[in-house]
DNA sequence: TCCAGGAAGCTATTAATGATAGCTGTTAGG
DNA sequence: CCTAACAGCTATCATTAATAGCTTCCTGGA
């Protein structure tokens, strides 16, 4: 019998295909080897466990994720920048619904590779804070809102949260405008007690 | 042998309990039974399968929770109802995550139950923005825009998804500060394309 | 060219889980 | 008091993650 020649990568990469078609709840050992022509318990040839599958499939995702938002950026600053990286999280996530989910997981700890992929993709959201003028902790703070409010629509756009029969595109267009507001007046927005420097 | 005395409702209590407690993925009708001093089979006496009870687990979150957001804007307008809303938010799904991640779960199609409780959390947010004189579509918009950003905070928080050692009340309060801005300005807030009314 | 060892894939098996069938004892209502 | 509904039980099954141990491929070195 010839051999499937498997490796690492390609489980995961048809795993995190699976994910998508299926649903991450669907993505079973079983499914994954029928897909590919393979008997369930080979697949530890390749992968530790189940779990470990899935920490691979987030890191993966989550460099796929960067890439993508990264060439959005690509060529624009601040208000454009931002509405191009919106626009590409929204549509990068609502085709890939499975590796989006998964890619939530966080790195586990002393996972250095994932971690350093985790790193990339705010650091490419943190390059274009950058050119509203933010670093530092405002930085930070203005990275964790934005990612705060894409993910959310998104997550709840993709499991069904939005119930109404009012156009989300339109609501994704002003929450996108939203964010440009803030973006463009963040460090000069107090919080409360924390007044705007003289 | 005394009976256990369960009904429906307990059940889906104790695993609401047993989901904050293990979390949703540990939460297993094993462990369930095992909790309420019964045998596994025995729950099907009272819930139809797992997937159902996650189901009635969501609809009780959802009116938990709309029932906590709403008495956090009792008595409060605008802005102040508007914070005081999304700190009940954060510290509700923080002190609850099992419930808040099952919650997040769509009403079944046809569960009207369940629809209506989705609606009564939605018309909770609705009337704070009521306050800000939004109403029709710009009232939708701003609720999803508002629950998009908060949901999106507490899941990757609750994920771990905030990595850097910045602090996150600091992050949350100055997200918050923003959505009061947003809010503050959202009707003559164009998006592209469609200006303000002369 | 050969062959030796590492590894890829297999079969067999186990424990955990969701689910169903069918029995029995409890208990509420007539 | 007694009967019928039903709550809870035992037994059982299918699916799934996981492990053990065997076989066979195939590549690297002599």
């Amino acid at each position: 019998m010839p051999r499937a020649g498997l490796n690492t990568d390609r489980v995961v990469a048809e795993a995190a295909e699976l994910a998508d078609e299926a649903g991450p709840d669907h993505l079973t050992l079983a499914a994954l080897a029928a897909r590919l022509g393979v008997r369930q318990p080979s697949l530890y040839k390749h992968v530790a466990s189940l779990d470990s599958l899935r920490q691979l499939i987030a890191k993966r995702a989550k460099a796929e994720f960067a890439d993508v938002l990264g060439r959005a950026a690509i060529g624009r600053a601040r208000d454009d920048a931002l509405v191009a990286m919106a626009y590409a999280w929204r549509a990068w996530a609502l085709d890939h619904p499975g590796r989006y989910q998964i890619g939530q997981r966080a790195p586990a700890p002393g996972d250095v590779d994932h971690q350093a992929v985790a790193d990339r993709f705010v650091a490419v959201m943190t390059a274009v804070m950058a050119g509203y003028g933010l670093d530092g902790d405002d930085a930070i703070d203005a990275v964790r809102a934005f990612r705060s409010a894409l993910h959310g629509f998104v997550s709840l756009e993709a499991s069904g949260g939005f119930g109404m029969p009012v156009s989300v595109d339109r609501s994704f267009g002003r929450l996108v405008h939203a964010l440009v507001r803030a973006m463009s007046s963040w460090s000069t927005a107090s919080e409360p007690g924390r007044e705007v420097p003289a």
